[in-house]
DNA sequence: TTATCCCTGACAGGCAACTGACAGTAAGCA
DNA sequence: TGCTTACTGTCAGTTGCCTGTCAGGGATAA
């Protein structure tokens, strides 16, 4: 993890340094408001240590300068005062959380922790699976091949879902029938070739390669990734 | 915004929900781990504030549980003890802020705020939203297609702003209801769908191109940008 | 060829979604 | 107070899409 330390005291700053070394992160220290805010600018850093206390301009400067150029890196705030209004206005120009001095070092380390996974817990979860070039958005609901947008109803959906959740895998029609139709016995009925057909029309459109494979006897696969 | 508060003591309980409520939060009590953990699921709540001591099971097993199960809700944790290793603990269970008992109201709700924003982030709220040649200004309360002005009624401005703050995703008529009305179940209504249609015909008018989706059996989207 | 297995166009029933009409309510104004 | 206007929510009739069945024809293996 790499760690923007902005403090001007160089106790304190090595003392925070050195820790954090200790367990393994990246630091950086500057010594200034707008030193901080030019190396935050360069974007390498998951959390930013930001005292209050700086020789040029103060914490509530450097925060505010850094949300409004649309930095969301998260903000660790120090400060040494302990009214609530200085902690309240500090969360409103847009720290993401503070610590009083003095403070414990495991609690700074708990705290920067909890900010990075938190930040981290947004980078966009991969709820898509993709075939070749033939995607599905689970939460979007939307299927995509070679860039255009399939429009499927909703048993077309499930059955592309099941098949896409194991490409190259061979699903029977009973299994299929089970999956998405939720029959727990075969009742006769040719409804997946009829809607097998129909997701072929709509996926493998001639000149395209054909995703959608029948295994004689045995089911549909889509075809293998390779 | 949507808080959901899990506190079992009426008095704490009532006191916070009371000063939410005149905030123009939303609010909804539960009364103990289990209630709690069951309402967060359904996935309506902008935040959580989770008291330690529950009759039923631990503040931290209520983390935990939501965490495990892949809830990244906020949660700010409250708890009567002072005692850093508590602290530690929880934010190492999942929690992202705590408040010790006694608390100062203004400072909860700065929190709650701070939480709020920091996990909107990757959808800056900027006052404008735009979706392709849509916009919608909200501190003017002003929409715009394509340079001409639209008047829309304040729910039909609710539920435009809802589907613009996450294009191309998909609301469901229960959660429209839910933000835009505030039900918190389906009083089998179908008020969407009529405004859904008075939407569309102030914004979808004849020789523009539609924006406003239906995705049957699931609900209605705006046009993903691209 | 024959027996299977699979494909697909046509069709009807059902249900989700749409929409026009209407009544109740609130706000603005004389 | 009465009048007007705009907004809101309900309802019922209609539309249009989704779904599953069926039958005839095509493909494949023995």
């Amino acid at each position: 993890m790499n760690v923007l330390l902005v403090e001007d005291e160089p106790r304190v700053a090595d003392f925070i340094d050195r820790g954090l070394r200790a367990e393994n992160h990246g630091v950086t220290v500057a010594s200034s408001g707008s030193e901080g805010v030019d190396l935050a600018k360069t974007g390498e850093f998951d959390v930013i240590v930001l005292d209050l206390m700086l020789p040029d301009m103060h914490g509530y400067e450097v925060c505010q300068k850094l949300r409004q150029e649309g930095d969301h890196t998260p903000i660790l705030m120090l400060t040494a005062m302990d009214a609530l209004e200085d902690k309240i206005k500090g969360l409103k120009v847009g720290a993401d959380d503070y610590l009083t001095k003095p403070f414990d070092f495991d609690e700074l380390l708990a705290r920067i922790e909890a900010l990075v996974r938190r930040s981290h817990q947004f980078a966009p979860k991969s709820s898509i699976l993709q075939v070749a070039d033939l995607t599905l958005d689970r939460e979007l609901l939307e299927v995509q091949r070679g860039g255009d947008t399939i429009k499927l109803t909703a048993k077309e959906l499930a059955i592309l879902e099941l098949l896409m959740s194991a490409p190259g895998r061979v699903f029977s029609r009973t299994r299929i029938l089970n999956q998405v139709w939720g029959y727990s016995e075969d009742p006769l009925t040719n409804v997946v070739d009829v809607y097998i057909a129909r997701l072929r029309r709509k996926i493998d459109t001639p000149g395209r390669e054909p995703l959608l494979d029948t295994v004689r006897g045995h089911g549909y696969r889509l075809k293998a990734p390779g």
